[in-house]
DNA sequence: CATGAATGAGAATTCATTCAT
DNA sequence: GATGAATGAATTCTCATTCAT
């Protein structure tokens, strides 16, 4: 039993190391122009055993969405669980989200800022899965912020549009912050400070009165 | 002399032809699905001929980045001009900026959607001309704020941890409306609706007293 | 002792599984198109499985081409020992041919459709015994005529001469069944009605006084 | 001009050069063991200059096809425009056909004994245009024997039943005089015996009375 | 006995690029 | 100035086969 157990350890730990030199790559190079070859060579394995583990090359990009996603809808779930204060509980899922681009930079950029060539794509049972799971994070900004209205603490009118608008908020903050934080041709300003200052902001307009 | 000058403008005319197939292209199809024989094909040259305008396929879109970025400052420029009430023309620049990023979604997202790791092309000084560019872009929205701020329509402390917050925004919704914009499985409501709702809430924020 | 038979039993019959299964596929997709792995999820074994009971692909092959040439010998011997009518008993044979071969048409391409170039093969211990059973089986085909033309129902002059040749045609009429019977584009009469006028054809042009 | 000339001519050489190279590959190999590697190294060209000449693999294969169609059409148009006695002409036919096979055993065997997946190829063009060429050869049979019987020399009932059976019966001779006529291990009469004994069959069997 | 895991070899095909003309 | 021809290198993916367990 324990050569079992241990076998099914070792595959995952394969998978996993798969996924994440994948994710690496994808990052690095870019979807396009990272071949299968290129991820086996960074495990060294051969480009056969990818394909034990994943069915084609979107098959690797769809499980690493799925992973993104899992990981930050549980993160979502828990502050949602705590309670308390609504506008609190906003504020906080939405560092949170930011800060989970901020740790995951990898799995971030290849989630949310990386154009597939999607038709092909959107077929699989794989694909509807992981975008139910991506929806359901969604889900819990809706949520958060519904709260806010109905406690009188924020005032909207449209609670779709005004989630909406407030992803592509976070969403922006977080990508740039990714990807040019550290670029040193242009002027930023503290990384905490703009990250504050994005979560005001969006509070300060959602105010009612404002 | 008349003739030197003819051969002239037919060299400049066919270097634009190419670029404008390209840029077509690129829209279309996306960076790495566009082959050199597909841009040659579509003006009816030869591949070869590319070549004796453009370095290599990078310098293709290296020169389209930097043609559209000009147009992008230009229309930021011709804005600025324009005067005005400062805080309608900073919404016009910020809608300006959006919809730039719509119409030229692969110049957009490759300039702030892909992480800068191509050491190859850092170096480059088609690259440094073209990040120059940029910088000058940002100054637009610094001094769009700036003049909201002086005329006392809006109001906000820290003018750089602003613009920076603002940028950060707008370009949330530019790149998830382009990467997301078309997926079926995401119920976005209309563009139109987003955008205009994003630059209102983005103002609201900003409003003296918020 | 009973442990061992089984054993043995057991094991004939995992042979013979793989064998009807390859042997299904060989026909339904051709020999290039089945994988050993085709095979093997078919049975519900692993690929490796197979090897414990075939050398190769090729040996699964040639396992089933003997096979099915004993069983053609076997059915051939079988009307010649019926007796009856010698005329009826030949064409008995022949149409057990064509049938065989619509029956088993990749094993009949591969024998008789396939130049033998492949030297690896000619030399090998099952090469030279399906070739022994081919030659026998032709020894029904002379047999049969000889014994129609020593009862008188049948004339021709070479025994060998004329066997030879009512073996090209009906190996004609039995490979472009096979190979084209099902192409839309050619006008093919009703198959049925080929193979008897085919048979009406041959034993009409060695009635005597034709 | 000349070297448009030239230029032609060593492209139309080249194109050749990669069918008779093909041509032996398929034969020698069977077409699902050729890769197009195999031909290009053979001719000691790239894969990829095959490509510049065929479309693909398919392509290669149907154009063989169609040179041996084409050749053939041109042999039997001749001996039907000579006119003369119906049953001498037919026979000069059905000869000139077998003569055909085994002067380009490679086309014949590539056109009438190598399956390959028909249903991918099917919808082409290229293939339509080929089996159009096929049909026509295949009319100058039907036309021969209609002359045939109408002139009262032989005596069949139906036209397109005899037709393809003669058809099969002088394949069958064809291919098997192709394939197997150097075998050592068969007891072949000499060729041209068993060739002249299968026209006399065909003949005698369509011999009014017979 | 049976197999899960792994792989080297090779498949068809495409592409950016070069170069003689 | 323009190009037809050619190619080396790379792509995704499949397969027969092996071997430790």
């Amino acid at each position: 039993m324990g050569v079992t157990e241990r076998r099914a350890r070792e595959k995952e730990e394969l998978r996993q190391k798969i996924l994440d030199a994948a994710g690496q790559l994808f990052i690095e190079e870019g979807f396009a122009n990272v071949s299968v070859r290129k991820i086996a060579d960074r495990i060294e394995y051969s480009p056969a055993t990818i394909y034990l583990y994943f069915k084609d090359k979107t098959d690797l990009f769809t499980s690493l969405c799925w992973e993104t996603f899992s990981t930050l809808k549980a993160q979502l779930a828990c502050i949602e669980q705590e309670g308390g204060d609504p506008v609190a509980a906003l504020r906080k899922g939405l560092r949170s989200y930011i800060d989970f681009g901020l740790q995951h930079p990898n799995h971030y950029l290849l989630t949310f800022c990386t154009p597939i060539g999607r038709p092909a794509q959107e077929q699989s049972e794989d694909f509807q899965e992981t975008n139910q799971v991506g929806l359901e994070t969604f889900d819990h900004l809706r949520r958060a912020l519904e709260r806010c209205r109905q406690s009188g603490y924020l005032q909207f009118e449209d609670l779709e549009t005004t989630s909406q608008v407030v992803w592509t908020f976070i969403h922006g903050t977080t990508s740039l912050m990714i990807l040019n934080c550290g670029d040193p041709h242009f002027p930023w300003v503290p990384m905490e400070q703009l990250i504050e200052s994005s979560l005001d902001m969006i509070l300060r307009s959602l105010r009612p009165g404002a």
